[in-house]
DNA sequence: CGTTTATTTCAATATTTCATGTAATATTGA
DNA sequence: TCAATATTACATGAAATATTGAAATAAACG
């Protein structure tokens, strides 16, 4: 993970409709989604989600195969996973004290921070 | 936390300037750094870094403050901790055995996902 | 083969974002 | 108040991104 790729993750996550499609595919986790599906979930057109695809698969966000006549899409966990823990790191490297809520996101404890 | 929101802070982060200045933020915890001091760091004007502030504000994710002539800015922690857990739990409400990272970000196990 | 279905590619246009420099504002201290 | 410092606001043009619809590609099936 660096710089490059970790920005190229965040703006394709920038965009309503990309963040919309990436958390569908999370929703629907591990099988994944054929693209008409996809398409009509998110109420856009075909060729408008292949461009957002385009932009979510160079930041290597989702994986793409295909089955028969469709591709299907599934979100690149281990891919997010390195995003949020590189800009993590920053933050809890120096002061472990002051930010370590990477360690219990689901586990909020009121006072925290 | 709602999709607009955390889209625009994926927005926010989506520019290589925005996501240094956010990492140095947070390295710089719990002081902060004045304006003059972050641009510096990161080698752009004080006008470009008033724009890239602007957007990281808009979305929430810095705080500012004055402190005699200068501005001191923090990073939002407790906004950033909302929108990754907001986007992590369709992840792993649905399917907590398949992606259950965020409880472990430094605590990597080998064999996950 | 020819047709249907599923998706992508491409081109044209519209929109948004970014970088730059200059002017304006706010604070401090002489 | 005047000058110096720190930052923000604004205007401009350039570059990147998004939207749309039509055409192209690929696979499956009769």
């Amino acid at each position: 993970m660096n710089d490059q790729l970790a920005v190229e993750a965040m703006v394709s996550l920038g965009h309503a409709d990309r963040f919309r499609a990436f958390r569908l595919l999370m929703r629907h986790l591990p099988d994944g989604l054929r693209a008409g599906e996809l398409a009509e979930a998110l109420g856009i057109s075909p060729s408008a989600l292949t461009f957002h695809l385009g932009v979510l698969k160079r930041a290597k966000l989702v994986h793409a195969r295909r089955s028969q006549r469709s591709i299907i899409y599934s979100p690149a966990l281990d891919q997010m996973h390195a995003v949020l823990e590189f800009l993590m790191n920053d933050c809890c490297q120096g002061n472990p004290q002051v930010c370590g809520f990477m360690g219990r996101a689901s586990n909020k404890v009121a006072g925290d921070h």
